[in-house]
DNA sequence: CATGAATGAGACTTCATTCAT
DNA sequence: TATGAATGAAGTCTCATTCAT
């Protein structure tokens, strides 16, 4: 099956209006902002994707996407929890620049904008969480299995704790726009798996 | 000097709106909501704050003092960095579900929604995180200074690994309306002061 | 009867806004802007006048009081048709910077802006116009009463003509901003009177 | 290429608004009224026009170019300066009805309230004036040229009194609600021709 | 598929005015 | 008298959305 010109443009628009929806927000980000950014007609967009609510949606999955094409490619060539988990912050490290680029982590961004007030962005939110969790988990567990992670690690409180510490520090780097911040979460991390992940 | 019947007004709107500030953020809370909620004219409110901005900024600075007033209390009854830490541990945790239903942290919403789009929220927010960590930074270093604490430790990463854990435990409990996942990294960082602050 | 505090308090009143009435207009000038240049509140403005309407009334006279004051002086003391007429002239020439300074003729600006808008101002508008032009002719007849002006002159027309060229000098000083202008208009009704009233 | 239907629509909307605007000025003039008048809603007019700003701007020029569309073709048939000057008089007491039907001149209106308070209509004002200003100038010069006119005349106060008694006058008539003080000021204006221009 | 033009609701803000104190 | 506080209407402008072409 080729790819339709409709396909073409709907991928355009979203490269082009994903990033503003990261930065400004669902409720910040007007139609006139996508006209400027694609130069495109309110009507074309419309006719692509049927409301500002599925674009919204649409350009929040495509966002994540672009950051964990990479993540994937990172993991899948390791072997081990700790070697999967190291490639993990490596990985994060290298992209923080990007990311705040892009106006932070669309999970963070969407996620405090939506919970109270867009239930169809924060159902997906909610679903995103739980599975960048439960990647961690089985990542953990696999270690469990082959004896070289703690048996007695309460793994989801891990992986929550992971995923809180990686969101918390973009939170903070890009607020006082230092990235150090981020990175000192990276370093808890690492101790985090050092001190109770690791057997002695 | 008696307080006049504008500090009455002004007490009021703030006690109305700072909730849907946090829960609605700046783009998505709308005059008339504000009207709705206090039961005022919008031009009462503008007699009272000058613009939606200003509004905002006292609104912000309310949801915190409102966090914080407990804070205090609760720690400076404490004597040893454990002890504070301890506390203040204990009073997130005790508090959680108020501030799940005021709307999640102010400090988080605030900033996502901030940072890329509305500077003078930007730079009070910036303010705050700077305030709490030097806070955290206090109780530890004193730690260090009476020898209850690692001398060895790089205190700044502590901190903000401390804030960044509470931040994203709340955006993870909030978004998967679980606190069990504010819990787990209330827990954490306890096991992060076992292990990186503690003296064996 | 001596002057009471509330006289004064008019008074005030009319001095600091009657200039901003004749730059701004009726409908450009906010109670707002009054409170500024008064230090007074909306409160006080109404209770010394009534509403916007009279105060606007009140300011216009104020302001062509202002002008006329000067212009008895400049003419009362002088004996003669054209001695008056030149006194007249000279009056204008000298004080157009002050004029200008106050935001152009009251008579100007009030007739524009009202004669099709506001009833009450206009009627006030034509009186004014109507006293003007009956001393002129005033003067201009008592010099053909003791035969030093054309007897054939048409009164009214010249009149009108000296109003007209002063009005219309004004504007064309006030909207090119070079008095130039309005010296022209000086010239030429010396020129007209010259022409038309001496008695060759 | 042919006219759009923005095109059409625009000039529908000049066409209705523009004596509005001449009549009430440019604060006075409401989009409220302007819905009223075109049957249009805020939206389709800021759709052809950017900002009330640009729209009042379009609505003097328009006003002005319905002025002037007559003038060119009465002048530009005769030959000669006293004929062009006589031709364009004519033309202004035949129109002086239509033109105290649309409000009164644009050009007096509208220099009247721009002067100390609007710059981008102000500077419209100048412009006009300057050309004005300009084409008499050349109709009396090239009567000097050709030996017709006293060549000692000042051009320039000529035409500066030829334009402040027009306007004058219009603001006379309109103000007294009589069109005799127009054709006062016509009369006046003839003789001056008479009297200066002429050589004897 | 995309445009151009329009809608109607609603955004933030300021207006003239009132009235208890 | 004058103030402080409020009102309700109206101001300009932008919003998401629709639909004939």
């Amino acid at each position: 099956m080729k790819e339709t010109k409709s396909d073409r443009t709907k991928k355009f628009i979203l490269k082009q209006v994903a990033p503003i929806f990261n930065k400004k927000g669902y409720v910040g980000t007007a139609l006139s902002d996508m006209e400027r950014a694609t130069g495109l007609t309110k009507g074309a967009i419309y006719g692509n994707f049927g409301s500002k609510d599925q674009l919204a949606s649409a350009c929040f999955e495509y966002n994540l996407r672009l950051l964990q094409r990479g993540v994937y490619k990172a993991v899948s060539t390791k072997g081990g929890s700790y070697a999967q988990l190291t490639a993990l912050l490596e990985f994060y490290e290298q992209h923080y620049d990007e990311v705040a680029a892009m106006g932070g982590c669309p999970l963070l961004n969407t996620s405090t904008e939506s919970d109270d007030t867009i239930p169809s962005l924060h159902k997906k939110v909610q679903q995103r969480i739980t599975n960048w969790k439960n990647e961690l988990n089985a990542i953990v567990r696999s270690g469990q299995a082959n004896g070289t992670v703690q048996p007695t690690l309460d793994v989801e409180r891990f992986s929550t704790t992971f995923i809180a510490m990686i969101e918390g520090g973009i939170m903070l780097a890009k607020a006082m726009e230092d990235k150090k911040y981020f990175h000192h979460a990276i370093t808890s991390i690492d101790r985090m798996i050092e001190d109770e992940l690791k057997i002695k």
